[in-house]
DNA sequence: CCAAAAGTGTTGTGACTACACCCATGT
DNA sequence: ACATGGGTGTAGTCACAACACTTTTGG
């Protein structure tokens, strides 16, 4: 009885015009022990020169959904793939942006695991690294971004504190002490060593490899893969 | 209200179709210790006749923003205002609705407090109240709903545990087993009296009224207020 | 042998739980 | 007086943090 056929029956009532739906990226790095997030310096009104998240228009002719969708703007924009993006969440007004009477965006995140190197693509003048505490307070940002940055810090926080690590958040390969730094930097505090590696083993999210890696001059450090 | 003051200079590029966008809602209630979500059955096919979330479709001429939209489906689904929505997610993809060729949803959560009379409104042929836990593992209700209902609690799961009351989430003067039980029943779990006190009190969040109310036939609760 | 970082054991503290107990009211 | 649920005190347990300590490498 449930038989969905008719792709193109007409609505039942009248057809309302839709806003411009926008997607935007908050990709985080995390570099010399600070929590960092990339900002694109924009070419076009409105807030035209300010720095604000990379971004671009949903296409639903390209996009097979929202995610993948963010996927597509990542390439565009920033040239590479981002591993494990997550959605942040969805913001829309009639007084959002000038370009369109009422327009909406979905806000995904993601941290770029080593460095893979970004590079400004199509429509972007020039990408920069800020300190991402800093930026989730500065009110020069284009429309709400510092706002949008907060609330990405904060899910990305809220993940890293139940240590649900995703393919992608580290190298392949990497030691406790370098996954300890990461978390750190992000949650902007120190974490108890003993505590940590307790924690660590009991979620059971990490098997360690046979091999060693030197850590500068010292003792050299277990090395260890997510799942 | 806001008019669309064509501020149309053109779009840098060209100018893409967007997509259908609706907006869902996740009521719950609790219900003799039990949390349910209020559920519509579908006049229209997709999947008529089975259940599905209370929505509506985004009217960019009505609703000055997401939020204000989700309450404005309220009122025309459930005939009643929503105390304190939150957003739970959006989705969306090419082939989730076939009535148009791109659709998107953006889902809005809510608790109702006291016994605010929910009833049928436009294009709403019955409500129905489901065990919520139940209901998000449901596989015949319409889309991916039951996902969508999952999302919702774990979200509100979230807010209970770090008892992060809004407005509207109890009745304006209520006692505190009246509000652990409420606890309990959307956790589905027990909580520890003497915890869930200390908790509260250090949190600081209700403050208490100088008067009483009487339990049943048995010594008389102290009455709190939220803030 | 020394420095420095990796990794482990030990102890104290604080939060939660279980349990017991007192309090206030209606019957 | 008693039953019933509201409210509070007490002791045991568990997780975390601080600290000390051992281990392993390069110089």
């Amino acid at each position: 009885m449930s038989s969905p056929q008719r792709n193109h029956e007409a609505p039942a009532g009248p057809i309302h015009p839709m806003p411009l739906v926008r997607l935007d990226l908050v990709v985080f790095r995390v570099e010399a022990g600070i929590l960092q997030v990339l900002l694109a310096k924009r070419q076009q009104a409105p807030f035209k020169g300010r720095l604000g998240l990379p971004g671009g228009v949903l296409r639903i002719d390209l996009d097979a959904s929202l995610e993948t969708g963010a996927q597509r703007v990542a390439h565009e924009r920033l040239g590479t793939a981002l591993p494990q993006v997550r959605q942040v969440l969805a913001v829309g007004g009639a007084q959002r942006d000038p370009r369109a009477p009422w327009a909406m965006t979905v806000v995904y995140r993601a941290v770029l695991s080593a460095q893979l190197p970004v590079q400004a693509g199509k429509r972007v003048q020039e990408l920069v690294w800020l300190d991402a505490q800093q930026a989730s307070q500065d009110e020069s940002l284009a429309f709400d971004h510092e706002q949008l940055i907060g609330q990405a810090i904060a899910g990305l926080r809220a993940e890293v504190e139940a240590l649900q690590f995703r393919p992608g958040f580290m190298p392949e390969e990497f030691t406790l002490p370098q996954l300890q730094a990461r978390c750190e930097a992000i949650l902007g505090a120190a974490l108890n060593k003993v505590t940590f590696r307790r924690r660590i083993e009991e979620a059971g999210i990490l098997k360690e490899v046979p091999g060693k890696l030197v850590g500068g001059a010292h003792r050299p450090a277990q090395v260890w893969r997510i799942a």
